[in-house]
DNA sequence: GCCAACGTTGGC
DNA sequence: GCCAACGTTGGC
């Protein structure tokens, strides 16, 4: 079992969004080292830290889960789409998705700037300066921070 | 709204 | 293959 942070603007798809919807394909990745590990490495059930950029504060807003593993991203075949992407082939897919599902709501955002001064998570991608990529590979233990700074227990699902 | 950091593009 | 120019991300 894998663990990850994915990033979304709230303004966008935001976590209520997903509690609502119950589920979602995780659209709009076009940056290929998120590719690869939404292709090659993001496994169903790999639990994911859902985080809020370009928010205030930003930070981390709950917990979703995969509950479809990489398969092709069909929007980016369709000129209507704006994901479309013509470098994208039907014979040679660019692009990929994965689907999560809702698991919890924390009480209040972990904000970024916590993230930063907390021990223990001085490795984690996106507390560093400059880490764009929204698809970050997130330790057990650095999930298990997260969860302690929310205040929050893994729900089952 | 600003701008630093980063990824991508394209001329050479 | 280098690297300048450009576009995007995302914190502040």
């Amino acid at each position: 079992m894998n663990y990850w942070l994915f990033k979304s603007e709230p303004s966008v798809y935001s976590i209520d969004d997903l509690k609502r919807d119950k589920s979602t394909s995780w659209e709009g990745v076009r940056n290929y080292q998120a590719r690869n590990f939404l292709r090659d490495t993001v496994k169903k059930g790999d639990l994911v830290l859902f985080y809020h950029s370009n928010a205030e504060p930003p930070g981390v807003a709950g917990v979703c889960k995969i509950v479809k593993e990489g398969y092709i991203d069909h929007t980016a075949f369709d000129p209507k789409s704006k994901y479309f992407d013509e470098k994208s082939k039907k014979d040679n897919p660019a692009w990929y998705l994965v689907d999560v599902g809702y698991v919890q709501t924390f009480e209040e955002v972990v904000p970024l700037p916590k993230l930063k001064v907390t021990n223990g998570l001085e490795e984690m991608m996106v507390t560093k300066r400059g880490a764009r990529l929204s698809i970050q590979p997130v330790t057990k233990k650095e999930f298990d921070i997260v969860m302690k700074l929310a205040g929050a227990k893994l729900v089952a699902t």
